[in-house]
DNA sequence: TTATAGTTTCAGTACCCTCTGAAAGGTGGA
DNA sequence: TCCACCTTTCAGAGGGTACTGAAACTATAA
């Protein structure tokens, strides 16, 4: 082609499009993996936020090269956690899913639900055991007892575990104004 | 026995003693295992970190009830992390193991290490992506053009990560004390 | 009511990660 | 040098999760 010789090295955007949008998913659902998400859920998230435009279940089954069942699957499991939305298109019968489009609210949601799955149990826990060894319920103990250094690390997490419980409520509790008020007190504080 | 009948209920501490740690090392395994560490690492750890006492290869098998080669393996791991630290005992052969015992410090190495792991390639990738779309590298394109769409997005990820980035950097490069400090200024400013 | 388009479910399969246990490898003492 | 004790390694087994594909289901149009 004539135009194609002006810049030699020129590139397809459409391609160049498609190619970073690959690297977006791949990385994204790389990260969901290490994070207890799995892969193709993170991926499907990935590829409808990157694309920002409303996608059916075959364009997600194509684009991703996975069966139908687990497409299906995978996008219930997202709109269930809140980050994706079902749409409907006038006239049409088959469904579309669109991604959240604020980050912030995005990532909220998915903490707020870490927090419920995974802190929260690990504080129960930390006052059960601690009550559990209480004095109350089992006397004094010597200094030198391996229940006092027990109790002396028990506590010790449980004082680390209570600030992060208090970051997370923060993050959880705000949008994105609210947080980047946040972030800036943080990172003006050191 | 006669003694026991002045408390009908009492327990016996060296057996609760026992049964708090055993929770505590459960909750923790079951954390870890939705964090992208193996259960057994985190059980291991939370093991010598809750009986604040070194503790050798058998101690640990017999007590979690695994393998010779599982204990070593998963040993060696968690020194490689550097949460916890190799012992010898003057006169004695076998090796022992203790945990780090401050938690901040404990926290802020799994951080960086997943900061690293995780964090850090998604960043680059962002990058990357971003470059790929430049307009220097594929020209301007129309404002309601796919690419467009992808940009903004990309650019609303990015501002994203970077914050989390900051925050990440903050709490690794600080001890507890400097922790603190944050922590109090974060949880006065809202 | 039937035909059609689309979605969900789930039994079976494939894959990956973890764990075991035995053999090999070190290391200090006799 | 050999022995005793302890640690590390690794091939193979086991267990669990994710994926497929086909059948069942649902909803809409004719």
């Amino acid at each position: 082609m004539v135009m194609a010789l002006e810049k030699p090295t020129a590139v397809d955007p459409d391609q160049q499009l498609q190619l970073a949008q690959d690297l977006f998913i791949r990385r994204f659902g790389e990260m969901g993996q290490t994070w207890g998400i799995n892969r193709t859920m993170a991926e499907i998230h990935a590829f409808l936020y990157i694309t920002a435009d409303p996608k059916c279940t075959d364009d997600v089954m194509e684009r991703l090269n996975i069966s139908r069942g687990n497409a299906s699957m995978s996008l219930r499991a997202l709109c269930d956690w809140g980050i994706i939305r079902r749409m409907h298109r006038r006239g049409e019968r088959r469904e579309y899913f669109e991604s959240l489009a604020d980050v912030w609210e995005m990532f909220s949601i998915i903490a707020a639900e870490r927090k419920r799955r995974e802190l929260d149990p690990v504080l129960e826990a930390l006052q059960t055991c601690r009550k559990m060894l209480d004095e109350e319920t089992i006397g004094k103990a010597a200094k030198d007892h391996p229940i006092s250094a027990t109790r002396a690390r028990l506590d010790d997490m449980q004082q680390f575990m209570d600030v992060t419980h208090k970051i997370f409520q923060q993050f959880i509790g705000n949008s994105k104004a609210g947080l980047s008020r946040i972030v800036r007190v943080l990172l003006k504080a050191l």
